[in-house]
DNA sequence: CGTATACTTGAATTGAGTCAATAAGTGTGG
DNA sequence: CCACACTTATTGACTCAATTCAAGTATACG
């Protein structure tokens, strides 16, 4: 287990990056890309897209791949634009959270110094964006509604956090799962075709590991959400809400003001 | 419990800051601060400070007072110069989190949209420097690295957070009191005398809720640690590290890269 | 088609919680 | 200064939610 030793891994991804960037046509694929309007680049004006390109290049991971280790240099900043990668932090033990999932348009890379302060691994086929840090931090100076946006995410990522503390800390083993499903719903439904309908990329080790459980708990607590006609599963991974009510009961927060 | 309602309550605390502003007799009370050098402000140059002078005012609460609830508008952001101030959220039934805990030349709102995610409760008497939301936004525009080290300040609490996340939902009782104590060491020994003592001015209930835990728990631990040779305590809420290896130990954490 | 992997379910265990009592401070007023 | 009430912290006995250990079942894969 040398998932902590402090080795730089973010070079194993770096040949693959280049070879993406360079198969790509167009010359200026910010322009076109999907997530743009629901990104951090929504803050650059059209005409700034170029400079985004310039120092933008584009890199792809398959499951269970790093896209960084806990502990590596900070070199660069990431915006995910397909897929689903998971972030965590170990102890020596091997005891892992899930600190969160990111989905397409969430920015990665805001909770680092001169090291990343947690571990990213893609959970599904993932593409993103990678930015220099400092080309990037350049960008900043001279293109201040990005700083003003980045202050932004920054502080809808605190908000969550707190949030998920307050799972991790007083919520039940049930109450944490409708919570979960519930903020997936809110997170990824906006995006898809069926309203009442969550696809969960994850394995129910990561979901454990997210909300501070065993696969075992989690496995038991799906099943008495489904015994007691909240949710069903078409398959493990395809959940149907039957019953909001009962699950945003569950979640233990009243409502959004 | 009215703890929940969305009635701002900041405005008990305005008559109080105006009169407490009122006092001073300093016309440029930034330039003589305590913790200016530590605390955001330390972004500006000297002679920017008159700027937040301007803007500034000075609230102090007591110990139980409420400096915002969750929900309220938030129209303000603070500085802490003196005191301990807890934050928390809560649920309809009344478990509650705190999410952290702040000492002299900590920020404070970061975690807000238009509303305020968490509630913050002073600890101690303290005392706080008050920026309107507008006015300060308006100086983060003229100042660019005053934005910039907001951005540095919500970068550090998002690690923290997740440092946190880590704690609840996988540590030990014992170990949350280890890494607690570790922590609050770090924070709050450079500051004081004795490299080796730590002064806990929340009361256990609010560490149980800090960590997770109930109080008994938190009590019992404590003795445990006690016991066993790791800390020892003056009164309850003074401590004695007297081994910080075990200590360090327990919190799990190897150790900073 | 067999084998590894992921998920579910059951039985036994346990770490932390609950309930209850005691002890130690803290402050108030006589 | 002491007696009283009140809050905060500690300790003990018992309980329980979630974990651990152990099968079993389903699903994907070479």
């Amino acid at each position: 287990m040398s998932q902590l030793s402090t080795k730089s891994h973010t070079e194993a991804i770096m040949g693959l990056a280049g070879a993406k960037s360079g198969d790509r046509g167009s010359p200026n694929p910010c322009e076109a890309c999907a997530v743009r309007g629901l990104s951090v680049c929504s803050a650059l004006e059209p005409e700034d897209l170029p400079r985004l390109d310039r120092i933008v290049s584009h890199i792809q991971v398959s499951p269970g791949q790093l896209v960084f280790l806990e502990g590596d240099p900070a070199d660069h900043l990431f915006v995910l634009t397909d897929g689903c990668i998971k972030l965590y932090k170990m102890l020596i033990d091997g005891r892992r959270q899930i600190t969160g999932f990111l989905f397409p348009s969430d920015f990665l890379g805001l909770a680092m110094r001169e090291r990343y302060a947690f571990s990213a691994e893609a959970v599904a086929v993932s593409a993103l964006c990678r930015f220099p840090k400092r080309q990037l931090e350049q960008l900043l100076v001279e293109i201040p509604a990005l700083e003003r946006r980045l202050l932004g995410v920054a502080s809808n990522e605190l908000a969550a956090a707190q949030d998920q503390m307050l799972l991790l800390g007083r919520k039940t083993a049930q109450e944490k799962l409708g919570s979960f499903l519930h903020s997936l719903l809110r997170r990824t439904a906006p995006r898809s075709k069926a309203q009442d309908r969550i696809h969960l990329p994850m394995s129910r080790a990561d979901i454990a590991d997210y909300l501070g459980l065993t696969v075992e708990t989690v496995s038991r607590c799906f099943t008495r959400l489904r015994k007691d006609g909240v949710v069903d599963f078409t398959t493990p991974q395809d959940v149907l809400i039957r019953d909001l009510g009962m699950l945003s009961d569950l979640s233990g927060v009243s409502d959004e003001y």
